[in-house]
DNA sequence: CACTTTTCCCAAAACGTTTTGGAAAAAGGA
DNA sequence: TCCTTTTTCCAAAACGTTTTGGGAAAAGTG
């Protein structure tokens, strides 16, 4: 069944090394050997044993990622599709994708650790940026190729992928005062991480530029690991408010929270309080009325992030590799004007 | 930084068989040694590397699976809480999970038989089975090894764990008939795949016990790939019966769609409709009203078809490995009497 | 033709382990 | 003491590739 080199170079009456250059395109190998060889390969199903490849040529051919299920990230589509844009590209590359599954931020630091000193992968992708985040660290420290899906603070240069959450909160929120909405309250992700930090910044921008006053009172934030109850709890505090906003911004992981906050108080979403969340999961489109979403990227971001990591494990400068992605805006059901 | 097997063995005035073997705890080595050996191993922070150990031993210590994000699979905690079993289970042996991602059924296959012929794992997990699913006959086929994340159509033996669908759904249907429920539906999954078979008979079978009569205008199937928008449709048919159920059973994946409908017709989930769904998803426990359910053990599962497949690797008959494990459920607030 | 260059192929080494098959040294038995 | 057994170690081979460093044959050049 599984053919190796030195069978098929018995087969074909050459040696080992001519078979193997013959299939790898040398040019040292005449065009007619070379279109014998390919074609016996083919005919006998003969795929070179990767491991054996991998040890010869000091590579894994392998790129590790680490998730952590408390942090929800699986929610909806989103992840899963920067996921599939991330396996495609590797595949595509003739690499391997290995995963970790950690339970909380010390077990994420060990799984990378021993895919990384076991010699287990070429290069690490990271997700779900915190600020002060020890895995970049670590690995700057190492010189070991990776690539953040998100951004930290580090002073030095690092490769990564990122959304504009900034330019799409300062959109989304510009959109609203338009539309006449004084009151926009931002329901931000948990402090710690990254992303929150340029939601913020849009959202004030934001308001800034519609000539809009920052009330401290309109911001609130839910916490990861449990996004609808503490949203929930957040927006009928929201409400308390002696002004209470007219629109609220959010991420849509949030957002069953909100819905159940706003029933309590009877307030129709959409039409008493406008909406706009950041990510197209599936219950903002099948949401009565439907929900206005700024919608990132998540497949084209995972490839990137995939060409980009083949880049700077082939010894590129990972600085170079810098990337924000903009972020369309989805207006539907929920971004009235206020009544 | 990294150190190798034969510099470790020079630093030990060793030979690199000894050194080795001390390390596996070989009897031909003595306990002097083999502790001096050991100290400097972990004093030099050597570890073997694992592709030159794959090579020489002719296993890739990896195991593969592929996911299909078209089929929502990701809907919430569940198979992350199954990926997170198998992913620590395998990282505790010391193998690999590598991780394909497929958008659809061919290229699932695709993908599988790339991990297979490619030689790139040693045994495969398979999840989200069809009544008649290629992939089993396949790897029945090549004699490769691979354990079930459910069951499936074929005669020849094969492993699998399984939750006990047909059990969990007769329970929480005699459990609705004992409350005084008899009009009870069922919102069963896409057929095709063999879940919704079990639930079918389970349901059946506790209408039997129960003394009540199987009417086919109760049964409705929802759509894998559009969860909410078909569970919607079929929920507003349902009520069009002129004797319309009083209680529904359904996968909690298609909760939206139901609360949707129930919604639109000005129907109280809970009060006037009793509701029971299988897999405890976050949704259900923070929806006021709250969600009876059923519960499957993913994380244990996800540790026992990694226990399983390592011992199909090892060349244990995998007809002796069929688990149906069981299934709780969990009384919360919507499986009232029938008002 | 004699010499140089190009074309085409290959033997051997290397990647870093583990396993095989001893062999030397130590211990035990008479 | 001499022979046997046990203990302890190791050299060499093997896993299946790719790369290195030629070398022989063919083709070009004058």
């Amino acid at each position: 069944m599984t053919i190796n080199l030195k069978q098929l170079s018995k087969l074909l009456k050459l040696s080992p090394t001519t078979v193997s250059r013959a299939l790898a395109d040398y040019p040292d190998v005449s065009a007619k050997t070379r279109a014998r060889v390919k074609q016996m390969a083919i005919q006998q199903g003969y795929q070179p044993n990767p491991v054996a490849r991998r040890l010869q040529k000091g590579k894994t051919e392998t790129i590790g990622i680490v998730i952590t299920p408390e942090q929800n990230y699986f929610s909806d589509t989103f992840f899963i599709d920067l996921l599939s844009g991330i396996s495609n590209q590797i595949t595509r590359a003739g690499y391997e994708l290995i995963l970790g599954v950690a339970s909380d931020e010390e077990h994420e630091m060990q799984s990378m650790r021993r895919m990384v000193e076991g010699k287990r992968v070429d290069g690490m992708i990271l997700t779900l940026i915190r600020e002060q985040d020890p895995r970049v660290g670590y690995l700057l420290d190492r010189d070991f190729p990776f690539v953040l899906y998100g951004r930290t603070r580090e002073t030095r240069p690092y490769a990564f992928v990122d959304m504009d959450g900034k330019q799409a909160f300062e959109k989304a929120c510009t959109y609203l005062a338009g539309l006449g909405h004084r009151r926009i309250a931002l329901l931000n992700g948990e402090p710690g991480f990254m992303f929150p930090v340029g939601c913020r910044e849009g959202y004030e921008s934001g308001l800034f530029l519609s000539g809009l006053e920052l009330d401290p009172d309109l911001i609130r934030e839910w916490k990861h690991k449990d996004p609808s109850q503490s949203s929930y709890r957040w927006t009928l505090e929201l409400f308390k408010n002696d002004n209470p906003p007219t629109a609220i911004l959010f991420q849509t992981e949030a957002v069953n929270g909100i819905f159940k906050g706003l029933d309590e108080l009877n307030l129709q979403p959409g039409k008493d309080v406008a909406l706009i969340g950041y990510d197209d999961l599936e219950i903002a489109r099948i949401h009565r009325p439907s929900l206005s979403v700024l919608r990132p990227q998540a497949r084209e971001a995972g490839q990137r992030v995939v060409n980009i990591l083949l880049e700077v494990i082939k010894g590129e400068d990972p600085g170079k590799f810098q990337e924000i992605h903009q972020v369309e805006m989805v207006i539907r059901e929920t971004s009235l004007p206020p009544s």
